[in-house]
DNA sequence: ATTCTATAGTTGTCTATACAAGTTGTGCAA
DNA sequence: TTGCACAACTTGTATAGACAACTATAGAAT
């Protein structure tokens, strides 16, 4: 094993894997470092970027967007005429897509399939119609579909779509595409909120599932804006124990 | 008083709520403006920086700052030498923190309180050793809390943690401070991974939650790094039906 | 003691320029 | 037709300098 290399290597000079690194990349693989190595603390201050500038011999430019990614990245937090401290909680940046589900599948390498078991035009009741920002009783779209990953039941989407944002999606061939796909090419996302519960499967969910009744689900609700109109609301639920959300952060 | 200021400042100079928003804010806007509306469409190109900066009178750095975020925020895509197009996909920026649940309870206006059910030393068996990367029959940290938000239980907080990386983690006094907090402050995060998935509250944990048996409920498995050390695994079990995760998106 | 003011230090924005590095298409040569 | 070189265009990185906006502090005036 490299056991020596520890032991060998030269203070400074580490072999450069890739042709040197940029600038601005050292700087905040430096400033990273000494948060990582504990030698600043959430909380210290880091140097002022004149200061890095000199230690680095690198333009402030060049110190600035290093700092500054740090700050986007949620490193350190920046106040301007204050100065820059080591942040105090480290985000998890789970970059959580709103993400089509054939695509998903697919990336696993699996089959996705699809059995549409509803598509329709009802009267939205009040909570409806609220949550859509239209007069109660107003014509909208409901469907339902199960979605397949290799055979198996993996999600069932109940989803409620406003017309004047997609007024053609009952002609939409949801064999063919998914509701998610469809609404993205047609309706262009400009604003979504989701959340994340666990609940029990009711009787009819857990049918289309294929669970027993009482079994735990992972369930995401989300909403997406599309220019002046709520243009969908979709309840999408997850057998708990086939499924699961995840991230990860790295300093 | 300086109210003389006011009548001597120049004409131009009416209130503008934003003093002029920055130019690169300007060029983002405009770029963003052209995506919800749908005239550029996901996988449309984006104008060049050269041409962005003509049409906006701007240095070519500015335009490309602009351009810049918007691909960091997933808006557009990049590709040097190519050019910019729209992103196909819009990320939701669930931006999870690791978030001492202590402050995250306050941050509601709620009181939070403890209940300190074990801290104890205990052998590692196969898995969990495997997943701190020690030897087998290792000594280990475990604890095991409850949490409540005024005076309901909201999280059964199961940990196990490695003493190489907080030796004194038993002698901390978990009704003052937090095993989050505990950590974060003498076991620097490196690197995180989390896991969200829906299960049944055992007997145990619906006893420790105030549960009945066979509720839903949310867990998150977390793993932390250290530097070298592989710091803690923790396993947050919520009740389904006081607890929900959320996050947002806006273009 | 309190309040105001000047100042130094910090980050935020912007310019004009330069070269490096990657992609794409065109036209020439084999 | 195929392959290759080259040019044009794109984004990526970096510089030196400038001014704006904001903060904190020390000192002066009250």
């Amino acid at each position: 094993m490299t056991d020596s290399d520890a032991l060998n290597s030269p203070p400074m000079t580490f072999t450069q894997l890739t042709p040197t690194l940029p600038a601005y990349e050292q700087v905040k693989a430096f400033v990273k470092q000494q948060i990582t190595t504990g030698i600043w603390r959430p909380g210290d201050s880091v140097p002022s970027e004149a200061a890095l500038q000199q230690q680095f011999g690198v333009s402030r430019m060049t110190v600035n967007r290093a700092v500054k990614e740090l700050a986007v990245e949620g490193v350190v937090s920046r106040v301007q005429g204050s100065g820059t401290v080591v942040a105090q909680l480290h985000r998890i940046s789970s970059t959580l897509e709103i993400r089509d589900i054939h695509d998903e599948i697919l990336a696993r390498g699996h089959t996705h399939s699809t059995q549409v078991l509803k598509v329709e035009a009802v009267r939205a009741d009040a909570a409806l119609a609220q949550a859509f920002k239209l007069p109660a009783d107003t014509e909208v779209f409901h469907s339902v579909l199960v979605h397949f990953e290799d055979g198996v039941a993996i999600q069932l989407e109940d989803r409620h779509v406003n017309p004047a944002a997609a007024p053609d999606y009952q002609q939409a061939d949801f064999t063919a595409t998914t509701p998610t796909r469809y609404l993205l090419e047609h309706a262009p996302l400009t604003e979504a909120s989701y959340s994340i519960e666990a609940t029990l499967a009711s009787v009819n969910e857990a049918k289309c599932l294929g669970l027993k009744r009482g079994e735990p689900c992972l369930v995401m609700t989300r909403s997406t804006v599309s220019g002046p109109h709520v243009a969908s609301l979709v309840r999408l639920v997850y057998p708990g124990m086939r499924y699961s959300f995840s991230g990860q952060f790295q300093l």
